[in-house]
DNA sequence: ATGAAAGCGCTAACAT
DNA sequence: ATGTTAGCGCTTTCAT
């Protein structure tokens, strides 16, 4: 690979010609101008990234961690932050952590030595405390943590939720069963919260039993099957996408009618949910807002670190179709 | 950031010593070891990682180009890529190019200006010409044109292609519709060859007009609803992964029993099929074999780049489930 | 308007 | 067994 000294001895310029030509910083004359750009061109001189980092003692990129690259909310996060980090110059970095916490540290600090000028995370869990002595700007995205010291992206949960509850309640249903993956999560705590206060608000009784953990692997589905069959709902809210994966096999398993017998309402749109007949009706949340509103966010630390952290909870929607029938 | 001269001034050692007790590079005495690591905890040194690559010339990082993150074939296939790179000890940085060529372009130069020690890359098209000068060891994955001077990881299209058909035609199947994305892509000729194939063996006429071009976005439904309407088919060949979902919502846009008026077949496999019921009867790729030796075959050239590049052909499966009735 | 040279943080060759 | 130093490729200050 040529170096910046190649090019400037094939053009006769000193190597600062050179670097000026190509980052502009300073007036250089069209004569040596095009010599320099014609080198460049007949040695197929790409500038070293890395030297450049170093001069510069920043990176022009950012971290973004992401528990499952796998998943379609997390892809679609990835997609909303890499369009947005292009616009402004960036690149980003994308690490996933496969629901690793210990991963999830090495990657992170992989990410730091690697000298990005930020992170955008997504944790494994609400274990967040490392990130704040990261020394490195950080905003926490979704799974935001309880940390008050780090800017923060996320949704309202508690409330969307609570929105999706009361839909189910407004159709007819009294017993609605919330499948969850993991009460580990905050997120999803909130989420059961919601579900909660939508039931108080109607002056229905809260039992603790209908809320089903069915943990985190996509197979899980005996717990649902088991939770249908004993309490006998009209109505599954899925507390995440997996979950609609699990409660329509469930669903299938115990040949219920669909949705005539159980209605099902989602959590967390994506494309492939179209497979599913009837269309799943679901609380969506707003991906491309998430995405665009955390790197303004980072980029806003990274500019300037002397200002207090702000937690953003942005709303989701209700995207009504035809999972759920009146009860 | 404290940098290395830190750790030594605080250590009370030279920075060489601080260098060696990290990189264990030769023997450092159990004081100065301990001297070292606890200096190095206390000020949260992370060694810069950027300086490092510039110095030892090299990042242990591998650039990986895709066209779409969101695709869960693509993202099975990063997934795949990451873990076997994990193993060896190398990074991977993620690029996703949208199907955009120019996008895909400086994607690719970005990732060579950051000095990456070689590159996996899933071109969006067939002009893989740019990748031969890039003075870099390159492996093409799964879209691998027809270069001959890069190394290759694919999937023998054309043989999946006609044991699909042969299963269909096994089943009884004589009207056949073939729905494709785009005949620009040489994997999705490389299908209706197979599908061709199939069709000659069994001395049943070819007709390019059930080959149906279906276009690349996910909503383009027309095509397919017209060309089931005009060829009545009982069975369809889904090329790709969006062409079930597109072939799912012709069928249902029809209203037609399925799968007993109409089969479907799918290619490549992905969990959130499981959505669809019956379920889908699909070619799967083999995923974690085409990551895994592709990262074979790229530290190979890394270590080594005098040897004659290789094209390796894996095969698929048939995995029979529902989705297929006989005709 | 351009060149020479210092230095980013590290590793490795050279010294002792 | 450890310290000193050159130099990776670049940007930028200083000099002319």
């Amino acid at each position: 690979m040529p170096t910046i000294k190649d090019v400037a001895k094939l053009a006769g310029v000193s190597i600062a010609t050179v670097s000026n030509t190509l980052n502009g910083g300073r007036y250089v004359s069209p004569p040596l101008r095009s010599a320099v750009l014609s080198a460049v061109r007949s040695l197929g001189y790409v500038p070293n990234g890395v030297a450049r980092s170093l001069r510069r003692r920043h990176t022009q990129t950012l971290g973004f961690l992401v528990p499952d690259i796998t998943n379609p909310f997390f892809s679609g996060l990835v997609k909303a932050v890499e369009r947005a980090a292009r616009k402004q110059g960036y690149q980003v970095l994308l690490s996933s952590s496969e629901e690793n916490p210990e991963l999830e540290f090495d990657l992170t600090l992989a990410l730091a030595s690697r000298q990005v000028d930020g992170l955008i995370a997504v944790p494994t869990g609400d274990s967040t405390e490392y990130l704040e002595h990261l020394g490195l700007p950080v905003v926490l995205l979704d799974r935001i943590g309880r940390s008050e010291s780090l800017d923060r992206i996320g949704v309202n949960n508690a409330q969307a939720a609570q929105t999706g509850t009361e839909y189910l309640l407004a159709q007819g249903h009294r017993r609605i069963l919330l499948l969850v993956s993991t009460l580990e999560l905050a997120n999803i705590r909130e989420r059961v919260e919601g579900y909660r206060r939508a039931l108080e608000a109607a002056h229905l009784p809260y039992h603790p039993e209908w809320v089903v953990a069915c943990g985190r692997e996509a197979n899980s589905v005996e717990a649902a099957i088991t939770a249908i069959q004993t309490h006998r709902p009209t109505a599954l809210f899925a507390a995440t996408n997996r979950l609609s994966l699990i409660a329509v096999r469930a669903i299938r398993h115990l040949r219920l009618a669909f949705p005539e017998e159980i209605s099902l309402l989602g959590f967390d749109d994506f494309e492939w949910s179209t497979l599913l007949e009837p269309y799943l009706t679901t609380v969506v949340q707003p991906l491309e807002a998430m995405g665009s509103t955390a790197l303004e966010l980072l980029l806003a630390r990274i500019k300037d670190n002397d200002h207090p952290p702000q937690t953003l909870l942005l709303p989701c929607e209700l995207a009504v179709r035809q999972s759920v029938a009146r009860a």
